[in-house]
DNA sequence: TTAGGGTTAG
């Protein structure tokens, strides 16, 4: 019976069968309760396993492991951490064969302390010239960065396998050593495609993406098939490189070698087309998948808000949540920044309302992305108090609060948070300035915007872009230091663009500067003589200084150069249809209506002091 | 042992 009951406990048993059983081995063979549990637990019937378990009052070594192992074959890392530690008080000894799951749990989870503990076991019980202990060893410090102690133990291998290499090119890569990851992958005698995968992914990773892709040129030359992983790596970098032609390159690459497009090809396919900016292939291949986890949803949501077509994240998101795919972390930013650009309060606030109650505020995307979302759609209050209350801010969150206080009108509060920004030694970057210098051209504080553009490239360390050159001219033309604009943009160390122009051109006009107007609206053609704008405003500005000749000829270059007047309108949506305003248009059936409502704004836009002048003559058609 | 998604400006 006995032995019969040890060969049926080897089968594939249902759970209650093995009920049956238990019955059998509790009343009659308690000496089988060990071969019981290792049934379960070869079945991965853990929970029921460990109630057995623990009623063994010695169990062995060889039990010991094989519960381990499941738990960490199953990736419950703590649980298989807390029976090692339970089996070491119990004074089990530990053999070879309990190192790896263990070393892989405290990589996973990150545990530190143990696992230096277990390594002080391993030169305890002289486990050190066992490859199976040592790869998992080393593969621990390469994961937390730690590339010295991996190299050691590397070294102490004396028989290495490709595995070994893999881990340790893998640990130079997330420490950023691309030369030693080379060097070591040259030195292998035999590689296996995960070898190449780790020297693809590790060029990616450290942003030398066209060495990725001759690495997986080079593979197919040495006659290597490259696996999902090696596309997924590459797609990756065509994505990073914005590189749409190369990624549709991979993609026939994929279906002519048959390859295995699985939901992580398909998502990094998604994201090649995102971030190429063609997001309606990406929800093609979105709709092809079969299946789709939180992070292809996350991605194509993402892929949306990114493109700025915010709407359609939404959209997406309430998708997301009536399939039962419940929002992390990742997918709440991107619908977060997608609330942001509509505007949209009331959408906002539902999911302010469930990241507060799920605790995804702790998280510092989250947060931040939360807060700009407040001090969007205007309550700054909420988002000051989102700022106040998180434990960690990086240099995002900072930005994000002060552009959004000196988008709120709160300068002088935006340019205080910048100053304990630097307090506290959070190092601000260019995004900053462009937030700082406009609170300054708000609050009109010239000097001050100054000393900070001047301290860029002198405290920080930050070259300024045409952005900042910009912030800086419209910071002196709202001071209406129109001379100290124009000579600051001729001394720029960049060529000024249209905004910059623009900027000048409009300050020229507001301050009836016709001199510098002309100038600046001159340099506009030059750079865009296609747009018509600036055509009809040379033409203007000659016929107001009764220049009606020269005004003439501008308007005459528009027809040599064949450039056409278009009308410029305003829309909004309505009810999923797009009302347009355009300039002298009567044709709309409900343009009484809007006339007397625009009416009625204007008249009580003038009680409170707006100076609207001839800014009425829209009309609406649709 | 190798692989996928995120926030801030203009």
């Amino acid at each position: 019976m006995e032995r019969y009951l040890l060969n049926v406990l080897h089968s594939s048993l249902h759970i209650k069968q093995f009920k049956q059983i238990h019955g059998l081995i509790v009343t009659n063979y308690p000496a089988l309760t060990p071969f019981f549990v290792q049934g379960l637990l070869r079945l991965s019937i853990i929970v029921y396993a460990r109630q057995v378990f623990d009623r063994i009052p010695q169990p062995s070594k060889i039990l010991y492991n094989s519960l381990i192992s499941t738990y960490s074959k199953l990736s419950l890392y703590k649980e298989a951490l807390d029976a090692f530690v339970l089996m070491h008080d119990s004074g089990a000894r530990v053999v070879c064969s309990t190192i790896p799951p263990v070393m892989k749990s405290c990589t996973s989870l990150l545990a530190g302390e143990l696992a230096n503990e277990i390594h002080s076991l391993v030169v305890k019980y002289g486990f050190s010239s066992d490859v199976f202990v040592q790869t998992p060893l080393m593969d621990f410090y390469a994961k937390i960065g730690d590339i010295d102690s991996a190299k050691k133990v590397f070294d102490e291998i004396f028989v290495k396998d490709p595995i070994c290499y893999n881990c340790l090119i893998s640990g130079y890569s997330k420490s950023g050593d691309v030369v030693a990851a080379q060097q070591l992958f040259d030195e292998m005698s035999e590689r296996t495609v995960v070898s190449w995968n780790s020297m693809i992914s590790c060029y990616a990773n450290n942003g030398h993406y066209r060495e990725g892709l001759r690495m997986f040129e080079r593979m197919q030359v040495e006659r290597f098939r490259p696996n999902e992983i090696s596309v997924a790596t590459v797609l990756s970098i065509c994505a990073k490189l914005r590189d749409l032609e190369m990624g549709l390159r991979v993609k026939k690459f994929i279906d002519e070698n048959n390859l295995c497009i699985n939901m992580i090809v398909s998502t990094a396919l998604l994201e090649m087309y995102v971030k190429c900016g063609a997001v309606d292939d990406a929800r093609q291949e979105f709709e092809h998948m079969d299946r789709r986890d939180v992070v292809a949803w996350s991605a194509m949501i993402a892929g949306y808000a990114q493109n700025g077509r915010p709407s359609e994240a939404l959209e997406l998101f309430e998708r997301m949540k009536s399939k039962q795919i419940k929002p992390n972390d990742v997918a709440l930013v991107s619908v977060l920044s997608a609330c942001s650009q509509l505007g949209s309060l009331e959408a906002g606030e539902r999911i302010g309302n469930y990241v507060e109650s799920q605790g995804f505020v702790f998280n510092v995307y989250v947060a931040s992305a939360l807060l700009d979302m407040y001090s969007k759609c205007g309550n700054i209050s909420k988002a000051r108090q989102i700022f106040n209350h998180m434990p960690q801010k990086d240099v995002v969150s900072w930005n994000s609060m002060i552009v959004g206080l000196a988008a709120n009108g709160f300068a002088k509060e935006a340019i205080n948070l910048f100053e304990k920004m630097k307090e506290i030694r959070v190092k601000p970057n260019d995004i900053t300035f462009v937030g700082i210098l406009t609170a300054c051209t708000h609050a009109g504080l010239l000097e001050l915007g100054l000393r900070i553009f001047r301290s860029m490239k002198s405290d920080h360390e930050i070259t300024p872009t045409i952005e900042h050159y910009a912030c800086v001219v419209d910071l002196f033309c709202r001071s209406g230091k129109l001379k100290d604009a124009h000579e600051f943009i001729c001394r720029m160390e960049v060529e000024p663009n249209v905004v910059i122009w623009g900027t000048l051109l409009s300050a020229s006009r507001i301050h009836s500067n016709l001199e510098l107007a002309e100038f600046s609206v001159k340099k506009l053609l030059e750079l865009e003589p296609e747009n018509s704008g600036n055509y009809i405003l040379l033409s203007n500005i000659y016929a107001s200084a009764g220049r009606w000749e020269e005004s003439l000829t501008v308007r005459n270059l528009m027809t040599t150069n064949r450039v056409q007047k278009t009308s410029a309108y305003s829309w909004i949506e309505m009810d999923n249809k797009v009302h347009k305003f355009l300039v002298g248009d009567t044709s709309h059936p409900g343009s009484n209506d809007v006339y007397r409502i625009v009416d009625g704004l204007a008249m009580q836009s003038t009680w409170v002091g707006y100076n609207f002048e001839s800014a009425l003559e829209f009309s609406w058609c649709s």
